[in-house]
DNA sequence: CCGTATCCTATATGATACTG
DNA sequence: CAGTATCATATAGGATACGG
């Protein structure tokens, strides 16, 4: 598939159902990604400050538990759109931040947010 | 907030954490938007023929039941995305088509299938 | 400090039968 | 044709206590 297709070019394949194919479809496997309660915002903070350490992430997003964090880094990591590294040092010291797929993410979040502008009252 | 902010300048409020605040944040209500087994394909289906009857979508679906079809169908309305019109023959007649609302999120697709395309093997 | 283990609840999804 | 009703199962999310 052609990495320089123009937005025309996209509508024109869509139209003619070139990315039905659930396995092989771009946004469904970036929306599993993306899925679920604390994903956004963890690369949201990730956005605002890089890196950031567990404890840090833990205080910024309001409500998480230690559980839903643990399994929401591994799953982004999982993904390769985070990366973790453990300075192993007493007491223990890890850090989060986005990997270049990760930040590459940002464009797409604008889109989606000019579309909010737009159309979320 | 700024319907014609530029990305250099969107990535700048990011930074700042602007968009922070849960209950606002376009992304989020977005994404809770799509979340969901099959919502996205829905949409999809309406981008390759628009409008269709609920038989249709269900027989392009392979796998959706009566009551996924049915449900996702009333929260993408309730969303505003679909808009859902019903002709009263016998036998009943209905059909799904793309709001304006629904049709603007083509251009974030073809950002996530840009983005795709590039990071995902 | 950065988690894991365990258990529990809530929500999403699915199968099947039936109806205006 | 286009659903609804009911019941069952699977997955996501959460509370709490503890460990390297």
């Amino acid at each position: 598939m052609n990495k320089n297709m123009t937005y025309e070019e996209y509508v024109e394949k869509v139209q003619k159902g070139i990315f039905t194919d659930e396995g092989n479809c771009p946004v469904i496997s970036l929306l599993l990604m993306l899925q679920g309660k604390w994903k956004f915002q963890i690369i949201y903070e990730l956005c605002i400050k890089n890196p950031m350490r567990f404890g840090e992430l833990k205080k910024a997003i309001e409500g998480i538990t230690n559980t839903m964090l643990t399994n929401s880094l591994r799953e982004l990591e999982a993904d390769g759109l985070v990366s973790r590294i453990q300075f192993n040092e007493i007491p223990p010291h890890v850090e989060y931040s986005l990997t270049e797929k990760g930040n590459a993410l940002l464009p797409i979040f604008y889109e989606m947010t000019m579309w909010g502008l737009q159309y979320i009252p």
